[in-house]
DNA sequence: CGTAGCTTTGAAGATTTTCAACCTTAGTGG
DNA sequence: CCACTAAGGTTGAAAATCTTCAAAGCTACG
């Protein structure tokens, strides 16, 4: 019991399960539908576009980019750091909708979406909990979407930046001093934003003292300067 | 039964409880949670940013758009036609997010939440067809964000005009005239672009008669230019 | 018939993109 | 161990797009 206990918890799936106070029978049970993946290199596909839905990923360590591409280009639509979960949106469709592609070497483990839902009609406080999941996942793009939807420039950034520090905090990782593994040209892509445009405006919030910045590592030096850029935004704000 | 069911389909719910089969006895069931509200008038309020959720709404007829507002101004967030839900994005939080405003003379039902995730847990179809609405909803704002994110006016709007028309047509109503009814203000707000942009677009689409517009009403001329105008952009296309 | 609110249009200004060149860093092979 | 290379990042200047400001037109409604 004790075991799978931990298991669970090593799997990230923290998030998922634990905060429910599912007994040790039910995590138990929903310990033995997750499969644990093999480890993935930078590069390294975890589901392509089109492919059936096999189930929705928790991330455990690393991180992951997902993508749509037509001829010329290619679009970042996701952007996702241990402990959050891929392709909620495929469930849907029973098809992948996008492309999701390991960032640095990552792992992660995958809950077969038949089996889960089979198991979240036996507990009724499981299904609550995926019900909170796809929920807040359509909290957060919405409100992704206001923001990008119309702010500046340097507010998109500034929103990427608190963000992430939120999403990192979350998990327990250091707020004020990350890696992003998302190059400028991605990250561009991401927000609706040129690579040189992104570039500039980093150059510009550390120039004011905002942030340091060295290639992909970012340190934030002021953050309430920080919120103070997007703070006429009606915001939504992240928990 | 029978009785049960027409009243079902008169809730516009057609969208959520018929695609499934459920038995009769079923259907009974979820329909004997369904709280049928009154009609609104334009400008009466659904519901409210910040307070309690009760439920989450289906629009039986009419409009609604959705907001959030800060000093200066009012962003909208949603717009919702007849067969559409509302408020999915405050089941995590169990608070509404943003105010739900009627766009004209409107119907709609309830569906109180807790009772609804109740009645899931005994009918699996009926648990697994949550799951799925609430996965195409995260799939459609996704491919809204994917829209607006950095493609030019232009093609914001075509991909909005060729949008309402499939939600339009998926409810049996015409794809190729109906009638906006958020100010071009608002449809400006949605999509971040100013008023007078959305006008001088509509105003451009007409002068190419890819559309005729006269103040609310839109007829759609030339579809195919108009998936044209998007063609390039990678879209997950919409059922 | 007049008014208020929405819509359209023009012109100037701001922001962002694009094009181009150059810089920096990490990794490779001599 | 160093020089070279390729990929990513930065910066400047011109061009495109969109917003803002301003004014005027239209329509529905009392």
């Amino acid at each position: 019991m004790l075991k799978s206990k931990i298991s669970c918890q090593q799997c990230a799936l923290k998030s998922f399960c634990l905060p429910i106070g599912l007994s040790d029978s039910e995590t138990q049970q929903l310990n033995a539908i997750i499969k644990r993946g093999q480890p993935l290199n930078k590069g390294d596909i975890l589901y392509q576009k089109g492919q059936k839905l096999n189930g929705i990923y928790a991330v455990i360590s690393g991180s992951f980019k997902t993508y749509i591409e037509d001829q010329q280009q290619r679009h970042i639509i996701g952007y996702h750091l241990p402990g959050e979960l891929l392709a909620l949106d495929a469930i849907s469709s029973q098809y992948y909708s996008c492309t999701a592609e390991a960032l640095e070497t990552s792992t992660f483990c995958e809950l077969p979406f038949d089996q889960l839902s089979a198991l979240t009609a036996k507990i009724p406080m499981l299904q609550n909990r995926v019900f909170t999941l796809l929920s807040k996942e359509i909290s957060s793009i919405t409100g992704k979407q206001r923001v990008i939807t119309k702010i500046n420039a340097n507010e998109a950034l500034a929103y990427f930046l608190i963000d992430i520090s939120h999403r990192y905090a979350q998990r327990g990782f250091s707020a004020n001093d990350f890696f992003l593994t998302l190059s400028r040209g991605e990250l561009g892509s991401y927000l609706g934003l040129a690579e040189e445009t992104v570039s500039r405006i980093f150059s510009s919030f550390q120039k004011q003292g905002l942030i340091k910045i060295t290639r992909r590592h970012i340190e934030i030096l002021d953050m309430p300067a920080l919120k103070e850029i997007i703070v006429h935004i009606a915001l939504n704000q992240p928990d």
